[in-house]
RNA sequence: GAUCCCAUUGUCCAAUGGUUAAGACAUCUCGUUUACACCGAGACGAUCGCAGUUCGAUUCUGCGUGGGAUCACCA
């Protein structure tokens, strides 16, 4: 046989789903499967850690289709924000600044319809059966309505205020930013230990910030650090600029740290800010928005300049006791790492900080798997600081509907029924007759990406209502995307998101994270490209869910060996089933084909129960070994020869089985390689079986015959045994597999294999079975 | 510093309070012709360290060591 062309055999089926859309979802099923599929952001190629996250979501819908009929499985894309912002940017040479939101959103919306089709082809290349008919992205009208409701619903409900506010604040990309877009990264700096001065004698403070001493509004110590006792209530000099500065007791100031006096500034980190408030000080703003300094000399510098510049003054001035280097990890912003800063400026918050013990009430509702995942989520609740921030002061994105009237300070909201609102676009009038002035910021991305459940309902009409079945995604935002949905749906609507969250491990390559920095990611459509999709999923299926593997190209050529044994294995068998009508049913099943059947109905249990929980990866394993082992070495080997030469009943029986149990083994391996399982009931199933696809067929349930059969499997194990024997002697002497040999078998083995012995003379090459005192082999020699 | 995950053969990855600790790749020895050399048979090869619980621990508990993730530390 001509080697199978996996590619060929992939992109046909792939469009044969197309075309009959085999995954359409049906919404007239009773019982539906819902599934909040992660929207990917299509500015970047698809990495081989979301190929491995996406197949085993998919391994859990595919079963779920087969087993429950209908399933909710819609595709996003997640266009809302900087990648896809700057993506644009770039291919159409533009400045998003200089155009109006509109424009470039419209501008954004063109580009996407004629790029999406094509990003989204990595996931249809590997097998994803969303239903790409219901494909929403975050930034199209739709989204933008929901999203928008959805923050006009948190204000009604008092949820959302907004405030002037010391926010995290981004320089570089000169917005505002959440704390779950907080990044640790490690700078080397100097750390200075600078000369206060009170009463004429030096006070010694450390700083790696010299740079916000003109920002300095008072001196801690801790009222139990015996050193300045005498100092507390004094006031103290900065160095270099001659203002004075109290200094206040304050259990904060730890007194092995430094030199035990600690400077508060405003805003040096979120400490400063609450001594601050703790102390009723008056801040001094010497940031701006763009992380300049505006004081003195040092106006226009960048904080860095500032910092070089000042401590050159402070050196020249003597000021400076002493200077170390040092490294220390510094809060960036995740997406272009660089340091924040607080600054104060409007901006809109939801308040979560008073509901934490409420969002670890609605995690515990949800199942999570696998259940360690839980503790993040609730480490994350627990150790939030802050409300979540969510206007951006950025360009594009989905509007923040209001206004507000400068006259009375109200703030103005549009109607619903006006939703998506653009407020540059429109005008809006306060009560008292003036012109409103229209909200520049728009949501965070995570203010919308957090009610993918509600877009995705809204693609339907309403007819998935929350909870969904099932959430899948990736460890590394349970922190945000998780963690916002849960807020959101628990804010808005009372009710948890869905009812399982799936979360998937990463890819490692050698141990060490893949990452495009280090330059070790592996393409999936490479992978793919060598090998196949269905070899890809097949790897992706070999592990857990939650747990990290390790990438080894050579893993891939187990998948890939598994997909032409299922295409051979096929072959032999329906080389073999010719004129079979797939239901001629022998009087009575022989021994062997009985039990043979029996266990593949024990199989079919315990794949069920393995999908049933999420272990697709347990599931795989027990498929595979059956099919492998049992079906393909050894029982196809056993009934080779009464298909063969069989006559009647005898081969009939061998043939009934063949075809039973192959078509039950080939809808287990279905949610894991859909493509060749599809393949192979196109050919051979079909004409038979009607399902116009095997995904579309329901999901076997086990059979038994009666409960004699389930006693007597062990005798297929037995009898498995016994040939492995058989082998391990022709091999220890060198003879080939289907040499003849004389078997003398124990009285307990001729006993049980009664009603098999023709068979197990078949399949040893056993001319003659006899009865003996030990097991033993003999050679006929020709 | 805190929390969590992980540690099994040369490599990747399973399972288990007691029998022979599974599989894949690699290695070695054979075989093969009416499914499959992308094959078949056989062989070789492993539970991180210390203590505890137990009749018995690779499995449970604690500590240690090593790796990873997340959060904090930014005087």
């Amino acid at each position: 046989m001509a080697k199978p062309d996996f590619h060929e055999i992939e992109s046909k089926i792939q469009k044969f789903w197309e075309d009959n859309k085999i995954y359409s979802t049906n919404l007239k099923s009773k019982e539906i499967y819902s599934v909040d599929t992660p929207p990917p952001n299509i500015s970047g190629k698809m990495h081989i850690g979301h190929a491995f996250g996406y197949s085993q979501q998919d391994f859990i819908v595919r079963f779920m289709r087969m087993k429950m009929g209908s399933i909710f499985y819609p595709f996003g894309t997640d266009d809302n924000g900087l990648p896809t912002e700057r993506l644009i940017e770039k291919t159409k040479k533009i400045k998003s600044i200089k155009m109006s939101r509109a424009d470039f959103v419209k501008l954004c919306l063109e580009f996407l319809k004629d790029y999406t089709p094509e990003a989204i082809k990595d996931w249809k290349d590997l097998g994803i059966s969303c239903d790409y008919n219901l494909t929403y992205s975050t930034i199209d009208p739709q989204a933008q309505k929901v999203s928008q409701k959805s923050f006009l619903d948190l204000y009604k409900k008092g949820h959302v205020y907004k405030e002037n506010f010391p926010t995290i604040w981004c320089p570089h990309c000169q917005t505002s930013i959440a704390q779950a877009e907080l990044e640790d990264k490690e700078f080397s700096t100097k750390f200075s230990t600078l000369k206060f001065e009170c009463e004429g004698k030096d006070l010694l403070i450390a700083t790696t910030r010299p740079e916000m001493l003109p920002a300095c509004v008072a001196v801690f110590v801790n009222p139990k650090d015996e050193r300045y006792k005498d100092l507390v209530g004094k006031k103290v000099k900065v160095p270099l600029l001659d203002f004075e500065v109290p200094i206040l007791e304050d259990e904060s100031a730890q007194i092995d740290k430094g030199t035990g006096v600690l400077m508060i500034c405003s805003y040096g980190d979120r400490f400063d800010l609450d001594s601050i408030n703790r102390h009723k000080l008056e801040a001094k703003t010497i940031i701006e928005k763009d992380g300049t300094i505006n004081f003195g000399d040092y106006s226009g510098l960048k904080v860095k300049d500032a910092r070089k510049k000042i401590l050159e003054n402070l050196e020249s001035a003597g000021k400076i006791k002493k200077t170390k280097e040092m490294v220390h990890a510094v809060n960036v912003h995740d997406k272009c790492g660089t340091p924040i800063e607080f600054v104060n400026t409007p901006q809109w918050f939801i308040r979560i900080m008073d509901k934490k013990q409420e969002l670890i009430d609605q995690g515990n509702k949800i199942k999570w798997y696998p259940e360690f995942m839980h503790k993040r989520y609730d480490n994350w609740v627990k150790g939030l600081e802050w409300d979540w921030s969510i206007s951006r002061n950025r360009h594009f994105g989905v509007p923040i509907p209001a206004w507000e009237c400068e006259k009375c300070n109200e703030l103005i909201f549009p109607e619903e029924k006006d939703l998506p609102v653009d407020p540059l676009q429109k005008e809006m009038k306060c009560k008292c007759g003036e012109i409103a002035v229209p909200e520049k910021m728009v949501l965070d991305t995570w203010a919308t990406s957090s009610v993918t459940p509600q877009i995705a309902s809204d693609l339907v009409k309403g007819k998935i209502k929350l909870p969904f079945s099932l959430r899948p995604q990736g460890h590394d935002i349970i922190r945000t995307w998780a963690f916002y949905t849960i807020v959101k749906s628990y804010l808005v609507e009372e009710e948890i998101p869905w009812k399982d969250i799936v979360i998937s491990g990463n890819v490692s390559l050698g141990g060490e994270k893949m990452s495009k920095s280090k330059g070790n990611v592996v393409g999936p459509e490479e992978v793919i490209k060598k090998y196949c999709a269905d070899a890809l999923r097949y790897w992706a299926a070999g592990s857990k869910l939650g747990m990290d593997l390790d990438y080894q190209e050579k893993d891939l050529v187990t998948g890939k060996k598994l997909i032409n044994k299922i295409l051979n294995a096929t072959n032999f068998v329906f080389m073999n089933l010719e004129n079979y009508d797939g239901k001629a049913c022998p009087k009575k099943l022989e021994e062997v084909d009985q039990i043979f059947l029996t266990k593949v109905g024990m199989l079919v249990e315990r794949v069920t129960e393995y999908f049933m929980n999420y272990e697709y990866s347990k599931a795989k394993q027990e498929i595979d070994g059956f099919f492998w082992s049992d079906f393909c070495d050894n029982y196809l080997e056993i009934v080779k020869k009464r298909v063969y030469q069989g006559e009647g009943d005898k081969k009939l029986s061998a043939q009934y089985a063949l075809y039973k149990g192959l078509s039950i083994m080939l809808k287990l391996f279905a949610p894991i390689v859909p493509f060749v399982t599809e393949e192979v009931y196109q050919k051979h199933f079909k004409k038979i079986e009607k399902g116009k696809s095997i995904h579309l067929c329901s999901w076997p349930v086990p059979e038994f015959n009666s409960k004699k059969e389930l006693n007597e499997v062990y005798k297929f194990d037995r009898f498995v045994r016994v040939l492995e024997e058989i082998r391990k002697e022709k091999s220890n002497a060198q003879k080939s597999m289907n040499s003849e040999i004389k078997l003398v078998l124990q009285k307990e083995d001729f006993e049980l294999f009664n009603g098999m012995l023709e068979d197990l003379g078949n399949v040893t090459g056993a001319v003659e079975i006899i009865e003996g005192q030990d097991f033993k082999v003999e050679f006929v020699s020709n």
